[in-house]
DNA sequence: AATATTAACGGACTAGGGTCCGCTTGTCAA
DNA sequence: TTGACAAGCGGACCCTAGTCCGTTAATATT
């Protein structure tokens, strides 16, 4: 389905029933990104039409469509890049934790505070993508997902080896349920109606993973 | 805003700057609701558009959204009346509980369970009620979920009371946290993609909940 | 260089949500 | 009963997401 991996593929040449993009869609890929980059930064991502897009990029609605099947696809790509410096300084700094001897549990704490005010900076690209969820299983939504929900099963997976969780846990509903207030629907609803501050919802979201240790 | 308690009023005729619908009106009220539960029943909430609902009702699109702003709101009339069952059904229980010298915890516990059963039953409602956020605070999601806040924060106050939570919780914010996993997009995610059974979700809710207790 | 193949292109088109505004009609007061 | 007028009505209209398909042109092969 997707054209994503093919990085690799461009570098070797001349497999004619290869997936690779031409050369003219790979161009027309960037030049839809810059534009769009452009666009999101001048006008906000919600105020952006994927034809404003297209114009902008001077291409047609086709066009851009098949490059990214609708907007959430889109904002995915730049949701992605970010996503990927967060893990990066998220694995450095657990790796790092755990030479120091810091217990799973702290670097948990740490993980999901840093993950809210992750949330909090990139609320706009989240509700794209997250506005972009089809009706099958194998939608966008879950590949931010899928990177976090790992690295928080992980970490409870280690606590319970480590016999800091009992161990009839369920760490994979756990690590759901965890993530389940930065949903962009519930974490603005807490920001705009209930008007929590970052540093509570942080609080709430750590007290709750605490509640999950052995009493 | 809203025009929707004035069953009273209807009942007060004569006032003339009064708020209350016109006889026809209400008649083309009920008539929509009518129409829009039987299609509903017949071909899916998702299935049906708002064009189908006024052609069925006989009236114009235009009519059709001077009595409910948008599909969400239509939708939000019907969730309600289950809602108020299901408020009626866990109000008497808890008073029966409370009767009973069954903990608060325990209520909690039986609460939220009975919540997972309720959002699997009117997952369709739902989303549409969702989908119809707007960017304004007032939004309709926060009318069925304001019961449910409510009934959840005043069951942890009042644990936090009895000295079964500790004083320093934040109620206001955990009660948020546990029906965050109700949410529409969350919950479908569990169910769809993770393929989580329905005694699982309550399970692990009610253990989440349960980490809030004293150790 | 010529040709065949096949991906890429682009804009017209569809669908659904939601708005607008001129016409109609119920309701109240005289 | 009748006239004034706000409320109600309805469908044409707009916007945006997303699709379709005839045309164009890059690439591989000869």
């Amino acid at each position: 389905m997707s054209k994503k991996s093919i990085s690799l593929n461009n570098l070797i040449q001349g497999n004619p029933t290869s997936n690779q993009e031409r050369a003219d869609a790979a161009a027309n890929r960037q030049l839809i990104l810059a534009e769009a980059e452009q666009l999101f930064a001048e006008q906000g991502v919600g105020a952006v039409t994927m034809a404003d897009i297209a114009k902008a990029a001077g291409v047609g609605k086709g066009t851009l469509y098949r490059r990214f099947g609708n907007k959430g696809e889109l904002c995915y790509h730049f949701l992605d890049e970010h996503m990927r410096s967060f893990q990066e300084d998220m694995l450095g700094r657990m790796r790092f934790m755990t030479a120091e001897g810091v217990s799973v549990l702290e670097q948990l704490d740490m993980f999901l505070d840093a993950l809210v005010y992750f949330t909090e900076e990139h609320m706009p690209l989240l509700c794209e993508v997250q506005a972009a969820r089809g009706d099958d299983g194998d939608d966008i939504l879950a590949r931010p997902h899928f990177w976090l929900h790992m690295t928080i099963t992980g970490l409870l997976q280690q606590a319970v080896r480590q016999n800091l969780l009992e161990a009839d846990i369920d760490v994979v509903y756990m690590a759901d349920a965890l993530m389940a207030p930065l949903s962009p629907t519930v974490f603005r609803f807490q920001r705009e109606v209930h008007q929590f501050d970052l540093e509570r919802i942080s609080a709430g979201l750590r007290r709750l993973a605490a509640g999950l240790a052995r009493g």
